[in-house]
DNA sequence: CTGAAAGCGCTTACAG
DNA sequence: CTGAAAGCGCTTACAG
């Protein structure tokens, strides 16, 4: 049991030496500047007394304080915790802690983490807030700690980031709807403020262009939030357009989630009456009736990289920006099925949908 | 824009006076020291440098960090998020910050983790990671920061905690499944080692008692963790024993979610084959095919009361040991319906069973 | 390779 | 009510 208060002072002292020199002794980066006997002397007279350096006079006398802050949207989005859990993760392994802040997407609360993380002193800040024109983050002081962007970025690219390629997520998905005979597909798109939403809303255009397939704008509804309401409320838009699409693109999952309780208040059925994907994987939603075919993104390997990064900044200050894109995987699960032309009236092999033999994809 | 480093110093020196009147000034706590007049001007040199006290300064002075220790088992369990946000939310309103810690149930990690917490000086710590006969809070040191346990508690109670009425919230189970003509009861438990598991295992059987239920060993099932694989593994166990269980109680909703996965293995069907009820109501249960019927708790409540505690006990550390015992809800949903002595062979209408005027709750 | 000393920016008894 | 000063426990140029 260590004495209430060990002080480098007192090591010193008993290992026969100035308090400086047991600084140096002690110190990782400057060891090799003293002699390996003295070295031993002081480690041991550290060891016998249970010395614990005060990490608040080191952070006090450096300005480091080996803490990062990550400002996040609200944890109790089921997107956030396996990333912050990367985060966390490497940090620790570099001894360095998150401090964590929940923005509710409010624009005050935005300010108020930030400004307390900044007077904190983190040594960075990791940031899953950003919309696509940032109007804090374009203000940010020129001696503002470094910043890395996970998940969601900036329009221009002033920081670097950490995120998932959207546009190859949605065109994963609107292929695969493709390949099971879906012509009239509808986009259940995400907020355009954010680069998330807006990325796979264009990825929706650009893939469904090339799948020779037309955009209906009745079938593209527009959320104002990633929420289940919000999904529900957009999936009842799309479900009202004529002929009905057969197959739903939600630009989440938790939009998917309000198009499944949708569907069923249209009492339709998923997947036999309209197929549904969603986008991120989110735990539990392989236990959903029927799971969610759904684009999983690495949400740990994107904390963990985004940790990564921030930690090369403090490390190297002038090292230059670097933008990271994960590659999404799609997950097919029991939310997709054949489309309507394949086992609708006209049976798969009766007779060539002609529209097979227009499928560029397939040419 | 702030200029680069403004110090208490700059501040005295612009309204007139020496450092240590300013320090009082700015400070809220020592402001009713100094004169009104010295205090506008102060404040008014602060403002204009834009000064910003130097948190790192003050901690390192006055030994107080203004953050907390949150230690969970792992955030990507969905239980913690809310309970988390609870304690974050709460702290932030008081100017503190919380450090956040995974042990992964792991004692070494669990060790590792307090260490680091410590030697970060944290003002508190919050655990969510206590066992009922826990050797590290055992050994804790007399000198370490104030602790408040959260959801679990340890056997002898020398902690402050809050935590929920286990025994209570199964009783509202047990008694809704006998009111439902359930007799054959299951219980898949939760780790004995753990206060929740153990508390939530007393409760089942106290509550089968008074229910005038037997209960046969063969339909209860210990987990060794809160995990889908073991709920699915002693559901098969329960579910073996003939006659089949009509209902089965888990310790909570992970268990649950194992349970619905082997219910659908051996050929059955929720809630017609088999009712089932969890615990913790987590979020997204209530998406599940069917429903699922659980006990809520109040997360967000849980963690702010938390917050609150550790708080107090910061401010008096001399104030006595609290215990708060939440009350949890019974939330019924689809998985649970009538029992087979009600919807069976004999109806309810024609022949009383006999159970019934046994049953000493409704006598 | 080591010692002596300054100093990081505050807070807080201690005088007056 | 305010000033002068000590000091929290380290790190790090600066000498030698």
């Amino acid at each position: 049991m260590p004495a209430a208060k060990v002080t480098l002072r007192d090591v010193a002292v008993l290992a026969g030496v100035h308090s400086g020199t047991a600084s140096r002794a002690l110190n990782e980066s400057t060891r090799s500047l003293v002699n390996a006997d003295t070295v031993r002397r002081v480690t041991e007279a550290a060891n016998s007394l249970g010395y614990r350096p005060n990490h608040l006079a080191r952070s006090f006398k450096t300005q480091r304080t080996f803490s990062i802050g990550v400002i996040i949207p609200d944890l109790n989005n089921p997107l956030f915790p396996p990333i912050v859990r990367g985060i966390e993760d490497r940090l620790a392994s570099a001894g360095y802690v998150a401090l964590l802040g929940n923005t509710e997407n409010d624009a005050g609360r935005e300010r108020r983490i930030f400004a307390e993380m900044e007077a904190r002193h983190v040594d960075g800040l990791v940031l899953a807030t950003a919309r696509r024109e940032d109007p804090m983050l374009l203000g940010v002081a020129r001696n503002a700690p470094p910043i890395v962007l996970v998940n969601r970025i900036v329009e221009d690219h002033a920081f670097s980031s950490v995120s998932v390629d959207d546009g190859a997520g949605i065109r994963l998905v609107v292929e695969h709807l493709r390949a099971l005979g879906h012509r009239r597909i509808a986009h259940v798109a995400g907020p355009q403020e954010l680069s998330t939403g807006f990325g796979r809303y264009r990825g929706f255009q650009a893939s469904m262009r090339s799948a020779g397939l037309e955009i209906d704008p009745k079938l593209v509804s527009f959320s104002s939030s990633f929420s289940i309401a919000e999904g529900a409320r957009c999936a009842a838009e799309v479900l009202a357009a004529r002929p009905r699409p057969s197959a739903i693109v939600a630009a989440n999952d938790m939009l998917a989630l309000g198009c499944y309780a949708e569907i069923e208040e249209c009492g339709l059925r998923c997947p036999d009456g309209v197929s549904l994907v969603g986008f991120n994987d989110m735990p539990f939603v392989d236990r959903l009736t029927p799971p969610l075919t759904t684009v999983r993104i690495p949400h740990a390997e994107i904390g963990a990289q985004a940790a990564e990064l921030i930690l090369e900044r403090i490390d190297q200050p002038d090292s230059p920006l670097k933008s990271l894109l994960l590659a999404p995987e799609l997950v097919v699960r029991g939310s997709t099925v054949q489309g309507p032309k394949l086992n609708g009236k006209m049976s798969a092999s009766s007779r060539r949908s002609p529209s097979r033999s227009e499928d560029p994809s397939r040419s």
